[in-house]
DNA sequence: ATTTAGCACTCTGGTTTGGAGATTGCCAAA
DNA sequence: TTTGGCAATCTCCAAACCAGAGTGCTAAAT
């Protein structure tokens, strides 16, 4: 369904409400929008407009005699057709690069960070979802027997990211077996994605010499090492933000989004289909068919680490300041970027 | 300030009160005592009693000629003098047991679960809390160079746990260095607790012949290896069961709170601090001086992993059913305990 | 043809009002 | 020491009301 139909005027009228209604909540009507716009027209001739809008479905009115308010097709015409990106404020740009700088440099914290500034300086939901291990292709694994019957598994990815799991086993294992497997594993599995091993693992180490024992482990199909199941590795920071937001009046409502949120594998799984491609992805509402978030938005992105992509975002009310946020997210994924993938003479180039 | 100079009337009405209180959420006044409770007595001796207890600060009301609702004190005493300990209901203690058996068995897996079970059968929010690596004995610790300047360090503990933490090098480190480092390590700290490392790091690595630049890393100060900070391990689930709760009506209050269950530390450090002794430890409300739940408690226990302690428990409004919530995480720290320590043996016992 | 002014109509949200109900404290009787 | 009785107090709820905002339509104006 597209939208280029629209004349000058629909759109403008379109425009305005929607960044008066972002602003106050309220249902927006037609003396609101020819007076604190100025757009030269006298109420009565806003009303036809609004009604033309209605009946294309871009708006509706909550009950006769209410203003109007944007349906979810009104918002993504709005985003696809009339956003004016706001540039990031200065001290946006500060907030994030700081974040960036400060704290420990490990993955996680960097992550936690990110999604602590997003949901900051949005009031939004801030989300920061670790790197997809499936993609990285494995640089080595190490393998080092620790405490009674345990194993802790290194895997390590060409882009310098690793992941330790700890594995029991049933019994001990000879440390000649162990340096022997681990050699095999090098051999055959180096330079392969995780993803493409997972897959293939059975074939590829069909006729080794290795102990049987061990060998199952890294073969059997829910083996933690080569899905990243268990790594579910998401950050969701600023649940307070939107419990004041009025559309979480409702009380059950807002139980089943917390919920919702809580579950983390759900939001997870939407925030990395949405933010395949490059650049900043818009998803509203309805178009995630998942009930607990009819009426929120998402703004989200990729980021890089090394070869590996991440994703970044926030979520909120569908009546969300996209102009702002895109720009929020998107330097934030570049940051992240930056940071992720940052080598030597990156930091010399630095103040 | 004690109170056993409570006759056994009041004792009675103190008990009966606060029992009804927790289940209806509603001020309870001197007829409800009088008549569900079958104490024998007419309203007006039982107002005479309230006045009483009202005086002692156990009780108060809300208004004139609403009932009366237990204060702070009020349920210190209850649940010091007054609670008869509620035995588990057969489906908990089944769901429990569930719970430890299914899903994996990594540690983050456990508390996860822990975490997640505690919550449902309590309807509170349930907490569990990473056992303490501080007073874990150092087994021992390896390094593995993964990527570019990028260093893995495992450290092991005696009773079977380990953390591994991604370090970034300034530049390459030859491998005669790590090995030799890593040697040195090994010898000089084996067998001290992480604790004890952390504060004497610097004298016990003087004078040793390892490249400076890598001890550097080693000593410095807020360096994660000897401090588990970052890894703060605390696993909060079951938000959406309290946001229904009439404490919570109050939104800025409600909003409050989830900002302090999100930023954690506050939140495991006050955990941590109260569950040291053997067994159930309660915690009420303004016992805490805690902003954000001065109108919750807190039951909390230790459970043990190996050598180390670890903490769990449930958060709710000081009006929780503390006879049932007890039995449950009793129960819950004992199987943890029971799963975390495991041995070989003991699997061979289960069915 | 398009825009506008005017107007009747509708719906919401806040405020007021008026009990009904619950509970207390106190006093006097048991 | 306990209880019945009773005036007083306070909340909560529903009904009634009103002001305000906004619409849609029609007829006049541009």
């Amino acid at each position: 369904m597209s939208f280029d139909n629209l004349s000058q005027r629909e759109k403008k009228v379109l425009q305005n409400l929607i960044n008066h209604y972002i602003q106050t909540a309220d249902p927006v009507g037609s003396r609101v929008i020819a007076n604190k716009y100025r757009m030269g027209l006298s109420p009565a001739t806003i009303r036809n407009t609004l009604q033309d809008l209605e009946e294309m479905g871009l708006i509706r009115q909550p009950h006769t005699s209410a203003g109007r308010v944007p349906t979810d097709h009104g918002y993504r015409v709005f985003v696809d057709m009339l956003l004016r990106q706001e540039p990031l404020s200065e001290e946006d740009s500060r907030k994030i690069k700081a974040m960036i700088k400060s704290g420990p440099k490990d993955l996680e914290s960097i992550l936690g960070q990110a999604s602590k500034i997003l949901g900051d300086i949005t009031s939004q939901l801030g989300i920061s979802i670790a790197p997809r291990f499936e993609e990285g292709r494995l640089a080595r694994i190490d393998m080092i027997p620790v405490g009674e019957g345990k194993l802790l598994v290194v895997i390590s990815v060409e882009s310098g990211l690793a992941k330790s799991i700890l594995m029991e086993l049933e019994s001990n294992i000879e440390m000649a077996e162990l340096v022997q497997m681990q050699a095999v594993l090098n051999e055959r599995l180096a330079g392969l994605s995780l993803g493409l091993i997972r897959k293939s693992i059975e074939e590829r180490l069909r006729d080794t010499k290795c102990s049987p024992r061990l060998l199952k482990l890294f073969i059997d199909a829910d083996t933690e090492i080569w899905s990243m199941e268990s790594n579910e590795q998401i950050f969701i920071k600023g649940t307070e933000n939107i419990i004041n937001q009025p559309e979480f009046a409702d009380r059950s409502r807002l139980s089943e989004f917390v919920k919702f949120l809580e579950e983390r594998k759900a939001l997870k799984e939407l925030v990395e289909s949405k933010s395949i491609g490059e650049g900043i992805v818009i998803t509203i509402g309805s178009e995630s068919s998942l009930d607990q978030i009819q009426n929120c938005s998402l703004v989200t992105s990729k980021y890089r680490a090394g070869n590996l992509s991440g994703s970044i975002g926030i979520i909120g009310p569908t009546r969300m300041p996209y102009s702002k946020l895109i720009s929020i997210v998107e330097y934030t994924a570049k940051s992240l970027t930056e940071a992720l993938t940052r080598t030597d003479e990156d930091e010399e180039k630095e103040s």
